[in-house]
DNA sequence: CTGAAAGCGCTTACAG
DNA sequence: CTGAAAGCGCTTACAG
């Protein structure tokens, strides 16, 4: 049986309410009383429950996360950059990851209902059932790698500019024939990705035929088999720009296997930055994106929204991008 | 104003003694008394409030995830193990991460409390005060990939079984000057493979001189910094093992910016099968660990220890290890 | 500065 | 089969 505030007080020799205060610090108490207090506490290991505390005040100081359940390492630098911005803060994080395909959600069980202060999504589908009845309910939320929306406070990056940047980089190096392979369309990363290729091609003449356009889903594996359908073209593309690292990374592997040499057969480029990137031969050119940024913003965000009363604008923070060239597009 | 069990007993025209039966499904109610709260809940879109429900049947139905706060993707996989093993079982799962360095422990705080029904603790240091003080509480609790220890259940993997199988695989390949990188000691999982290392080693008439044997920490950059340190030693080892995959990756990092060639110059080992582990050129060759496995196990033993009321015998499992050959040690 | 009391939203004996 | 009541462990007006 843990001890409880009326063990504490009785020890203390004074009331349950009087306890109440001194831990919570709020209201005045007389110093002499206030030791004996800590004293009992001290004594008796007490530490309150934070289940009752959390019934009376309505606020659990627990934050919940929604993230996709995918081993991606992109997802795991959000999650220390939330951690990290919620340490030494009291609160706790709860997590909640939903599967990407459609179920039945029972994974946000939790969250629906009133165990946590605020919510922090990642790459979620605003389609999705579940998710839009969280976005319904007057809790604080905030998203990340979403689809922005109309009076939800987000957090992306510069997807656009990004592979603006990007792109330009690679017709610097004489690439003509681009294909790219997209990531999965439930949010808007991979299109705009695909839009900044289109535009920047287009600003120098060039343009996208559609079978250089590839379906993958962003998960291992799948930019293999778009590999190989772009293997099949002809003429052959010279430089291929997938949706993300992880793509990219099996691309090359389709790619060596056929015996191809990146860059000088094919090239090849990414977007992420994972650490993978720096570790294949050649190492990968991509786009950085400040993920842990992300999170730790997110939940700073979250946090200063959970303690004010009044709401303040929801407002669409995009985090800059970063190009990093290495050696899978010729650098030199 | 969220809706209570009041709403809907008034609705349903019945008392929240007997709303709380049905939704509970324990005791008997008349089917068409249970008939009309369903209806009343639905009607209202009534949710149980898991806190005032946690504080009288004193569990939250909340599992406590103690992990280190390491972005690896070895940790990754255990979670996403445990997240599996609670799903669809109404448990949540509550991240608590822990800094490897000393430090107050403060993130542990919300596991302290009383608000997890039970604890998995991954590659803790059973010797922190902090970790000490969690195996202290009768709560359940069960370990990953750390110390066994009297009493507490746990889970690990066969680090010397595996290592066992690698050296004498390397030694098949007729590798002699074997060398050691070393990963953190607050788990016995790099002593062991160590271990293993120069049993195997023994069992074969060879030895280990201690300047082979160099210290890493586990995380990204130290294999790096460890590999030239082998690499001033004169005779040079010709396969270095490193205690896991990730700082192998790194010695290989190195060995390539020295113009050494893997594994002709010097062949290299890891340990983990991490996914970057099958994307180096060349491929490297590991034991696999079954980590996911390792966390889903672990999630359904938790389950079955907090739900039984007469507490099991504690159990050591040890998971089989398997050597995977690539091509980083002279398949060839 | 301090205490008695109400109440947060539930569950669960205890009666009937 | 169902309801009235106690109680889980706290916080917070309300008095004093």
């Amino acid at each position: 049986m843990p001890t409880t505030i009326f063990d504490v007080a009785e020890k203390a020799g004074v009331s349950i309410s009087t306890v109440s205060r001194v831990l919570n610090g709020k209201d005045r108490v007389h110093p002499e009383t206030a030791r004996r207090v800590l004293d009992a506490v001290a004594a008796l290991g007490f530490r309150q429950n934070p289940l009752a505390r959390a019934l009376v005040r309505q606020r659990s100081e627990t934050v919940g996360l929604v993230i996709p359940k995918v081993n991606d390492p992109f997802l795991f630098e959000i999650v220390r950059g939330v951690e990290d911005g919620l340490a030494d803060t009291g609160y706790s994080l709860l997590i909640a990851s939903h599967p990407r395909s459609s179920d039945d959600g029972r994974n946000l069980e939790p969250l629906r209902q009133h165990v946590v202060d605020g919510i922090i999504a990642v790459a979620v589908d605003l389609r999705r059932a579940e998710i839009d009845e969280l976005l319904q309910r007057r809790l604080p939320i905030v998203l990340i790698q979403s689809e922005p929306r109309e009076g939800v406070t987000s957090f992306t990056v510069d997807n656009y500019g990004g592979a603006c940047r990007l792109v330009e980089h690679l017709l610097s190096h004489h690439y003509r024939r681009f294909a790219y392979i997209r990531g999965s369309d439930f949010t808007s990363d991979s299109a705009e990705r695909l839009r900044a290729l289109r535009d920047t091609l287009a600003g120098h003449g060039l343009s996208l035929e559609p079978p250089y356009v590839v379906s993958g889903d962003y998960l291992r594996g799948s930019g293999y088999r778009a590999m190989l359908v772009l293997l099949a073209l002809s003429p052959l593309p010279d430089v291929v720009f997938a949706a993300n690292d992880q793509m990219a990374s099996d691309a090359m592997m389709a790619l060596h296997e056929r015996g191809l040499r990146v860059p000088d057969d094919i090239a090849l480029a990414g977007f992420d930055d994972i650490p993978l990137a720096s570790y294949l031969t050649p190492t990968l050119t991509t786009v950085h994106q400040p993920t842990y940024e992300l999170g730790y913003q997110a939940a700073q965000t979250a946090l200063s929204m959970i303690k004010e009363e009044t709401p303040s604008e929801p407002m669409h923070v995009v985090l800059p991008t970063r190009l990093v060239v290495r050696d899978s597009c010729g650098r030199h």
